[in-house]
Parts: structure tokens; C-alpha cells; sequence
RNA sequence: GGAGGAGUUCCCGAGUGGCCAAAGGGGGCAGACUGUAAAUCUGUUGCGUUUCGCUUCGGUGGUUCGAAUCCACCCUCCUCCC
């Protein structure tokens, strides 16, 4: 089976946004945002969504299909996006993933599915893990999934709640539901490039400007607006890299500067985390910018490969 | 000039004679990751030929079987007094 797209993965600020469009510029393509961040309005500035100009006439796709105050989810992405790759391909154009978001490429591209969540049994886990703590639960995972109680963390709260979760809302436990959608063919094949520079401190170099042209543009203000339009601070896109800082610092009064400073480490830690996520990834191409990104050279390199691979 | 206080491993910071290569936190590095994923969680972090050896707690010297911890002098910083 080849490939049917092309994904460009990579850390943040490492050009993805650019080499996509490029991409889709040369190849007849679409872009496909894998982006749990970017999918929410309003959230334009501190996302790094990509602005009109950025995107030279090419269509972009899963940008601004939901509101911040609503709980996005990886399985509510995988439905919408599925849909817009399939209407790219059926219109008989690329489409291109762009995104560095792990969880979001990889569930797309596997097909898997997700056990679904919605008579409240969450909330009623959280709110027992506040009062009893964690090792009942723990005591309870185990008695009727043994196997995810022994390979979760006893530390790892949220996925201890999410596979009893997902025990009582659906019968069946989360490592069954997994056995079963790993045996699921995957949805596409892709062709990964990923992205990022050979030296790590010239990303974080790259992070750090980031963060300050952010700044300039009116983050603050844009983190402000949502506020006070009433999103609140604990919901899902609140969580987003930049807003949570920012927010936090307006709450207490601390300096923006300091609140920028913060913005750039948890920036440069949450690359690594993607670094770590892509490099997993053994049929990944590597592109790695050497002092600065060279975009026509990434351009004819992705372009060959998509060639090699039959995509074009 | 005098009186106090402080100098600890990348940073902050605990440690006041042996159980200390030195708590804890931060940062770094590495990893995990199946409906919050920009989230969440884990491991590791002086050097080496690694169940042991070596170097380290401002500096130098000393006390002691044994010192980051006690003593002397010196250096640096902070507060206070004339």
C-alpha cells in the first residue's frame, strides 16, 4: 500500500508550518493541522497558527473547529480530520499533515479508535482520587485489569482513572480495547518527514524568539480577552503553553516579562517531550537545519522522497 | 575600625563529627504515552576499570581513628554600629 500523504512532524518552532505550505504549494496539496492547540478560536497568537499570509492561498484544515470553552479531545480530532483527509484525497489532491501534536498524527494515521466516555464515570473517579487518593483506585484497576495496574505508574493518576474509566463505561478493559485497535490496520499510510535543528540550542534559541515576537503581537491581550470573556482558567485550551503562564501571571500580579521567561522553558521542555514522541517514530525522515532553516532544500528533499515512495 | 550573619555538588537549598557523593526543589539529559496530550507520568544527574576506588561542601593549615560538620588564620558577600 503507499503512502496516500505526507506528515511533517516535528518540535515547535521548527518550521512545520513553513515546509508544509511549501509542500503543498509544489505538490497540489492541502494542509491538515495535527495540532491540539491550534483547533481552538480565538487561540491565534500564542498557538502559532499560522495567518493568512503564512498560508499563501493553500486551504488548511482543522484550525478553529472549536471553542475554547469546549473540551476538545483526540478522538473528536480523528473523527473531524479523517473526514477532511478523506475530501482531499477525494478531490484529487496531497494532503499534508502538519503538526506536533504525537498523539493526534498517530491516531490518525493508525485508525485506531477510542473507548468511549460519557455517563460520568470521570468525574466520579476524580472527585474518589480527591478523597481516598490514588491506591484504592489502584487496588481497584487490579482486580479487574491486572495487566494495566502492573504497567501503569502507581503515580500516574490520570491513566489509572482513564482505564477504569474506560472499564466501566464500556465492559471491557483498556488493554483489551488496546490489543484490539493495534490489530486494526492502519487508516493511511504516510510518508513522515520530521523536523528539527542538528543542535538543540539553536532550537531553543529559535523558542526564545518565538516567545518574544508572541509577546510583541499581543499575547497578553489575546490572553486577556479570553479571560475576560469568561473561558476559564482550568479548561483544556487554558492549558495551552503560554495562555496558563500568562494567566496565571495576570491572576497574580507577577511581571509579563517573568511570565515570558516561563513561557520559553516550558516551551523548550514540551519540544523535548515531542523530540522524544517523533523519535520514536523509526520510519521518520529526519531533516535537520544546520544554523538556519533552509526551506528550499527541505522543499526538493521532502519532494524526492515523495517520489521515491510513489506519492507523486 | 567594631559587632553579628553567610559562603554546600549546574542553580536554590538542607545538612552541625561516622549511616554523606551529601535531603528536597529547580534546571539539564533520557524515557513513557490509545478520549484532558502544549496534558500527564517515570528514570537519571561528581569522576572512574562501578557491590569498589578517587575527587568534592570559599581557601590554607590543624584537632580527630574519622570533618561539609570542631579549631585557627585568610578571602568574599550581607546586615548593623562608631
Amino acid at each position: 500500500m503507499p503512502p496516500k500523504l505526507i506528515a511533517v512532524v516535528g518540535p515547535t518552532a521548527s518550521g512545520k508550518t513553513r515546509l508544509g505550505v511549501e509542500l503543498a504549494l509544489a505538490l497540489n496539496g492541502e494542509v491538515v493541522s495535527a495540532d491540539s492547540m491550534q483547533v481552538y478560536r480565538r487561540m491565534d497568537i500564542g498557538t502559532a497558527k499560522p495567518t493568512v499570509e503564512e498560508m499563501r492561498g493553500v486551504p488548511h484544515h482543522m484550525l478553529d473547529v472549536a471553542d475554547p470553552e469546549e473540551d476538545f479531545s483526540v478522538a473528536r480530532y480523528v473523527e473531524l480530520a479523517a473526514r477532511c483527509v478523506d475530501d482531499i484525497l477525494a478531490r484529487g489532491k496531497l494532503p499534508i499533515l502538519v503538526g506536533g501534536t504525537g498523539l493526534y498524527v498517530d491516531s490518525l494515521l493508525s485508525g485506531r479508535t477510542f473507548a468511549a466516555r460519557s455517563t460520568g464515570w470521570r468525574e466520579r473517579l476524580q472527585e474518589r482520587a480527591r478523597t481516598e487518593g490514588i491506591a484504592p483506585l489502584l487496588d481497584e484497576l487490579r482486580a479487574v485489569d491486572p495487566d494495566s495496574a502492573a504497567r501503569l505508574h502507581p503515580a500516574d493518576e490520570k491513566r489509572i482513572l482513564r482505564a477504569l474509566e474506560v472499564w466501566h463505561e464500556t465492559g471491557m478493559t483498556i488493554t483489551r480495547h488496546n490489543e484490539l485497535t493495534r490489530a486494526l490496520p492502519p487508516r493511511y499510510k504516510a510518508l513522515t518527514v520530521a523536523l528539527s535543528f542538528a543542535d538543540r540550542a539553536r532550537l531553543k534559541e529559535r523558542i526564545d524568539q518565538r516567545v518574544d515576537e508572541m509577546m510583541e503581537r499581543g499575547l497578553e491581550a489575546e490572553v486577556r480577552a479570553l479571560l475576560a470573556q469568561g473561558v476559564s482558567p482550568g479548561c483544556t485550551a487554558m492549558q495551552a503553553i503560554g495562555y496558563k503562564e500568562l494567566a496565571a501571571a495576570l491572576e497574580s500580579g507577577e511581571p509579563v516579562e517573568q511570565a515570558a521567561a516561563e513561557i520559553k522553558l516550558r516551551s523548550r521542555q514540551y519540544a523535548k517531550r515531542q523530540l522524544t514522541w517523533f523519535r520514536r517514530d523509526p520510519g521518520a525522515h529526519w531533516l535537520l537545519w544546520g544554523e538556519t532553516p533552509d526551506f528550499s532544500n527541505a522543499l526538493q528533499e521532502a519532494t524526492r522522497l515523495a517520489r521515491e515512495v510513489g506519492l507523486v
